[in-house]
DNA sequence: AACCAATCGTGAAATATTACACGAGTTGGC
DNA sequence: GCCAACTCGTGTAATATTTCACGATTGGTT
């Protein structure tokens, strides 16, 4: 009765489900990574801070069937929350802007995990262009609008100066990408079609802030 | 009976909630710039996408208090959250690794925003110690625990490869440190005292993901 | 001065989330 | 083959969050 895992009618995650999801997924990479091949929903539970019960209850929204004094097993499981995420296939995407932080992201392992492939880097200062970045070459951001349309790239990754913002996701956005993870610090406007997911590096440290205000 | 305004003390805010706030401090920042002297709580949901309601009851919970047919004073708002976050005193802070990130990091407007201010930055790649970084100068890791004890550095943040940052954790919280924050893709052990918290890059993509595969 | 429109403050209802308790199924030992 | 221990699955209760509805207060206008 809970559920033919092939059907993909699954109900819409909460925020909340989201982010702890994310978490698991982490904590079974990694024991996956030992050459665990179960493991329990305490286990989980324990290395991300929440009961086991919570655990096993979102694990069972996503039509997850553990089996009794033996656990999850970790590569399925592990398949499964990929697959939700949809991070199993990786969909071409662009960085625009290659200062430090555009640098970091690049040389980061971030891409395979959240599910992209980085196809393209752009940058509007003359001499960053040209510049190599691992294996790829920066190109003008004057090529943005051609590359992102014949290589199909679905998103797009703003780590510009906020003035610039939305000026490249509007150019982002006309060249047919769906989706653009902004990390200026505004607000960018874009059709409704399109998911922008805003990222500001500040948040982290003010919630550091708060918890080390209040200890707890 | 809806609370003294002037006592501190504030009921614990709900996860949700502190992430919410952080939103509303950026709004209100940005309209704070432009000048604008009140701000209603429809004009926050509407920037931050949620309802009026909502805000009036988070902004309620803090003590705030707006007026009918004016909205809430901006430059007091203002104040109030980032007094609840803690981040009108800026707290002695250091990063270790001075990579990529690292260099985002220190380049970035972040300090100021998170409630801290900048005071060291250690590396323990002698090629790297001694560059100039901002305004300052890359120190060697090993003078990290006298650095950290005679500047009374509160908080530490950790930009190292994976199998470098639980080292360097204990030796932060050696030397006192009261809070992480860490970007390496390890859980670090520490005593209860530190409030640790953990930043993945890949979070936002694989949010991004998640919602491109599920549009909504 | 009196009215109107806008906006806040707040109690109550609806909804969602989380914790608890316990039955059911599975493994491993004797 | 049977028993004991472990862990999942899930109905129920408790809690928290979100929405709704409405009265109260303020500022402008005639």
């Amino acid at each position: 009765m809970a559920g033919f895992c092939g059907m993909n009618g699954l109900k819409r995650l909460s925020r909340a489900s989201v982010l702890r999801l994310e978490l698991y997924l982490e904590v079974l990479e990694h024991f996956g990574k030992e050459g665990r091949a179960h493991i329990t929903s305490a286990d989980i539970g324990e290395a991300v801070g929440i009961t086991d019960v919570k655990v096993r209850q979102d694990l069972l929204h996503l039509g997850a069937a553990g089996r009794p004094k033996v656990g999850y097993d970790v590569p399925r499981l592990t398949g499964l929350i990929r697959e939700v995420f949809g991070v199993d296939s990786l969909k071409p995407a662009c960085l625009v802007g290659y200062g430090n932080l555009g640098r970091a992201l690049v040389g980061s392992n971030i891409w395979t995990k959240g599910g992209f492939k980085l196809a393209a880097i752009f940058d509007g200062d003359p001499e960053i262009v040209g510049t190599e970045a691992g294996e790829m070459r920066v190109r003008s951001i004057t090529e943005l609008f051609g590359v992102v349309k014949s290589e199909g790239i679905q998103a797009g990754v703003v780590v510009v100066p906020a003035a610039a913002a939305q000026e490249v996701a509007d150019l982002l956005v006309a060249a047919g990408v769906q989706a653009i993870w902004n990390f200026a610090p505004v607000k960018i406007m874009t059709p409704e079609t399109v998911v922008v997911e805003n990222q500001s590096l500040a948040w982290g440290l003010i919630t550091l802030s708060y918890r080390l205000k209040s200890r707890g």
